[in-house]
RNA sequence: CGGGGUGUAGCGUAGCCCGGUUAUCGCGCCUCGUUUGGGACGAGGAGGUCGCAAGUUCGAAUCUUGCCACCCCGACCA
């Protein structure tokens, strides 16, 4: 039960994060370091975005399928840049039973029980799918292969943050093979426009689509991807990743096909993910200091309904209205909560459905009854006022698109504000340190200068926008003929 | 993994420096009654391995050592 208020996110943007998904009951940690438990509500919204993600996946093709959590320590050596990147935060099994201590102090790992080869934990599953694959693929006939699976993955982390970086979380990893370069690299930015018309369209976060630096590309990718969002603090985070691997992982794993002539080729492929980083994401774009703000797609309650009354009889009139309402928005795929718990007072149910993002919010009390009126109060931007019972249904479902169409405006808005150009480190400085948010600058394109301009300024290059730009003179050499990139500050 | 901080009831805390009856207060929880248009009020009640473990001591929430967890700042990452 959450006791009242949050800190301000002008005070102390960590905290007001932690408190906010603490209080709107969304996760909590557990006592194993760095893993967290989502609790029903954060999972509901966890699952609308799955569900949703799924649909979209499904339409452009993909089927889902389940690979092993365990990976034979043998796989991950293969592909050498791919090792080089995962193998400081994996999980290694190496026993497979335990023993009662001898002196009766509990349980023991048994010694007798080491396991051959060690297994590792995924952390991603390119290894083991790609090590299915070369069974799977002998022809161009058995091509393309669109598979998707939902999936928790383990990357031993050292600093975890609720959502937005846990030992375990909850993803889903799409993994595709391909007959030909150009189908591979289409395949792996049709899904990055999935990706970012989902995050945009369903979770009301504007993002900008780019190319990974070398730097900061996925261990084993000739190309990465991204969505990168803007936080209220000014930061930005990675809100998902399509990468193109290029024939690397079909060198490593021996995987080819013959083609129409009989040829032996080696297959092309991609990878995409989005992770539970997406609760983060939802978080820190929407919310106030006065709790979750939820975009009415991903709200698991679209609407409450809390009743004011003083005697059993106004009660029963009220829910005789609030239950017949319910119904009428229920035939609307309205998501709807009648709150008639008597232990609590209207005022703290006010506060309580704040917290927690509901979107609308209807009071109604005998005075409604008598007048055809019901109090209807929205959650985004806090307003508040008395509309007629009549077409009350169709009123609260215009309302619920509305809210949707303005948190993404005003994300936009927020997000144009907060892009700024630089052309010198001084500038770039200057503007992280005051408000942060996406700096534009030209870039030589040597991660050596890269590497620089992060000991500098501590932004990092989030992305090289797909949308092409003049060329111009480079933030830190001053090299002309640089190209237009896209730093912040990043979680 | 480096630097700093915190850990006392479900949550937030006082006490710790300077060891000494029954560990403080608020919220929440349970019972009864009155209440209900922005986090109600009264009366009664339950709830504690003082993070864990060793040590010092006649005696430890308090002192010492080790460990664990969390938070903040760095390095690494989705």
């Amino acid at each position: 039960m959450s006791s009242k208020g949050i800190v301000k996110r002008s005070e102390d943007f960590s905290k007001w994060y932690n408190e906010l998904v603490t209080k709107a009951d969304l996760a909590e940690h557990s006592d194993v370091r760095g893993c967290m438990i989502i609790k029903p509500y954060g999972y509901a919204i966890w699952e609308k975005i799955k569900d949703q993600l799924d649909i979209m996946f499904k339409e452009t093709g993909h089927q889902n399928a389940y690979f092993p959590l365990f990976i034979p320590k043998s796989y991950l050596s293969k592909e050498a840049d791919h090792v080089e990147g995962f193998a400081k935060e994996c999980a290694v099994v190496t026993h497979y039973r335990l023993k009662n201590a001898e002196d009766g102090s509990g349980v023991i790992v048994d010694p007798d029980a080491r396991l051959e080869e060690e297994l590792i934990v995924r952390p991603t599953s390119e290894t083991i799918i790609w090590n299915t694959y070369k069974k799977w693929i002998q022809s161009y006939r058995d091509l393309p292969i669109l598979v998707n699976q939902w999936a928790n993955v383990v990357r031993w982390e050292m600093r975890t943050r609720l959502f937005l970086r846990t030992s375990e979380f909850l993803w889903q990893e799409g993994h595709t093979a391909h007959a030909t370069k150009n189908e591979a690299v289409e395949e792996t930015e049709k899904m990055l426009g999935v990706y970012a018309q989902f995050v945009e369209e369903h979770m009301a976060i504007p993002v900008l689509k780019g190319l990974k630096t070398e730097n900061e590309r996925f261990a084993g990718a000739e190309e990465t991807y991204c969505i990168e969002a803007l936080m209220q603090d000014g930061k930005a985070l990675q809100a998902g990743t399509s990468h193109f691997l290029g024939q690397n992982f079909a060198k490593a794993f021996d995987v080819t096909f013959a083609d129409k002539e009989g040829k032996k080729n080696h297959v092309w492929a991609t990878s995409w993910g989005v992770s539970t980083r997406l609760m983060g994401a939802l978080i820190m774009t929407h919310s106030d200091d006065k709790g979750l703000i939820l975009p009415p797609k991903l709200a698991p309650i679209q609407v409450v309904i809390v009743p004011i009354y003083k005697s059993q009889e106004q009660l029963q009139e009220i829910s005789d209205f609030a239950l017949q309402l319910k119904k009428e928005l229920e035939l609307l795929n309205i998501s709807v909560r009648y709150d008639d718990d008597d232990n609590k007072k209207p005022g703290w149910k006010f506060a309580e459905y704040e917290m927690k993002g509901v979107p609308l919010r209807i009071a109604v009390g005998p005075r409604d009854l008598e007048n055809n009126t019901v109090e209807l109060a929205r959650r985004d931007d806090l307003s508040k006022n008395t509309v007629s019972q009549d077409n009350l249904s169709s009123t609260l479902l215009k309302l619920l698109d509305q809210i949707q169409k303005d948190l993404f405006s005003k994300a936009s808005t927020f997000l144009k504000k907060n892009t700024s150009f630089a052309s010198t480190i001084e500038e770039m400085n200057k503007i992280l340190n005051s408000k942060g948010g996406f700096v534009e600058a030209y870039w030589n394109g040597d991660s050596k200068t890269e590497q620089k301009i992060k000991e500098l300024t501590k932004a990092t290059i989030r992305c090289i926008p797909l949308t092409k730009s003049s060329n111009g003179k480079c933030i830190l050499t001053g090299d002309l003929n640089s190209k237009k990139v896209v730093f912040a500050r990043a979680y």
